[in-house]
DNA sequence: CCTACCGATCGGTAGG
DNA sequence: CCTACCGATCGGTAGG
């Protein structure tokens, strides 16, 4: 997972030991702002653009990097694709972990499925939330190694529905069979990424955030039944 | 929207009048023929590999034309695309009129929108269900003049489900606002072309066929509550 | 991280 | 519909 070693010091000879403050690692460098910053500005050329219709080139610009510079930091494009995708799992599910962990400890199914679809759509549509569309939208062109890597990701994300799905199906409240029910529960959530506009005019912060509690609300509306 | 005259007869002069036996005009030859098979190869490798990593070389390929020839059917690649997907509305839109058409006059509004979903299914799913998936996830490609074309059929498309989604919610049916409802219900039902697998085994088309009526039921025991 | 560059591919066209 | 072709762009690299 390592990029190349950037490592500048002298080519391969008699190892010296080195003198004076050592120098820093890749990891240690502030390499990892520059990196960052063309994983960003991928996600977001990637959402609006499509990832086979956006040039490296775009987006060395975006990040303000001559055409050449992104193969410093990623050894291809497939791989800054990867990094997207990747980094969005990561945050998305830590994300929802620490939504889990919010809720108090006895917590009714309905409840914890409320926090769940809240949280994916924050992750969908809130701020930073280009990472997750990238994903869902060009999972084709991710090359094998990288989608197993994700994959792993994205079942332990879906991992944490499935207890609240069957507890709601066992107390009558879901109406279909909890693995069915889940990928058609995603794709009504996943596709509003397609339709969703957040509300404009002042306070949109505040507005937006109504707005995807309202979203949650109706989704809750549609797919749970009024327990027995 | 027709072609550029592909007339080869002599070039302008004094138009004489012809004899024998009358050239045939551009919609009278079987060039139609081939402007289909144009189309349904673009939405097969559209589909599978996205708009923008198709070449028009790769479509050429598909229907056994070379480099060249498509765009003698067709002035642009984007054309093409437009092409794959007012053809798909237009297929699905008679469907779904068909698929209505044939219910009992006084069918209930659940009936309706079961035949609805069914007829999205295959749309979607069933043989020849390239071109609708190709609309769904290729949007942002297709040019400006081509998008509200294609729109105004979809909209045609959308319009037939309002009444049932509006009835079955005045019923107490459906929990959720018609509205967003019906975005949700599009979503959940869209996904499935990622995720679906066609079972395989002997007799294909039949448990095909059965599988997809399997969809359609949980899909209406997930959004549908029992009637009062 | 930039400069300068390469080979490959692409959408599209002229002329028949 | 094919042949032969063009200019532009693209992912990627060597060398510093």
């Amino acid at each position: 997972m390592s990029l190349a070693d950037p490592d500048t010091s002298s080519p391969a000879e008699v190892p010296r030991r080195p003198r004076g403050r050592p120098r820093k690692t890749a990891d240690e460098r502030d390499d990892g702002n520059r990196r960052r910053e063309l994983v960003a500005g991928a996600a977001r050329l990637f959402r609006q653009q499509g990832f086979a219709a956006t040039s490296t080139r775009d987006i060395a610009a975006a990040v303000g990097m001559r055409s050449g510079s992104p193969f410093y930091h990623f050894e291809s494009k497939e791989a800054l694709l990867g990094a997207v995708m990747l980094e969005g799992m990561q945050g998305a599910l830590q994300r929802q972990q620490a939504a889990l962990a919010q809720l108090p400890a006895g917590a009714a199914p309905r409840e914890r499925l409320r926090a769940l679809v809240r949280n994916h759509f924050d992750v969908l549509l809130g701020p930073d939330s280009d990472f997750i569309p990238v994903m869902l939208y060009e999972w084709r062109s991710v090359n094998a190694a990288q989608r197993v890597e994700v994959n792993q990701l994205k079942d332990r994300y879906e991992a944490d529905w499935v207890p609240e799905l069957e507890a709601l199906h066992a107390q009558g409240q879901l109406g279909a069979d909890p693995v069915l029910a889940r990928l058609m529960i995603f794709g009504a959530l996943n596709w509003s990424a397609q339709w969703y506009v957040p509300p404009s005019g002042r306070s949109a912060r505040a507005r937006s955030r109504a707005s995807l509690d309202e979203l949650t609300e109706s989704a809750l509306q549609l797919f749970l039944r009024e327990p027995r």
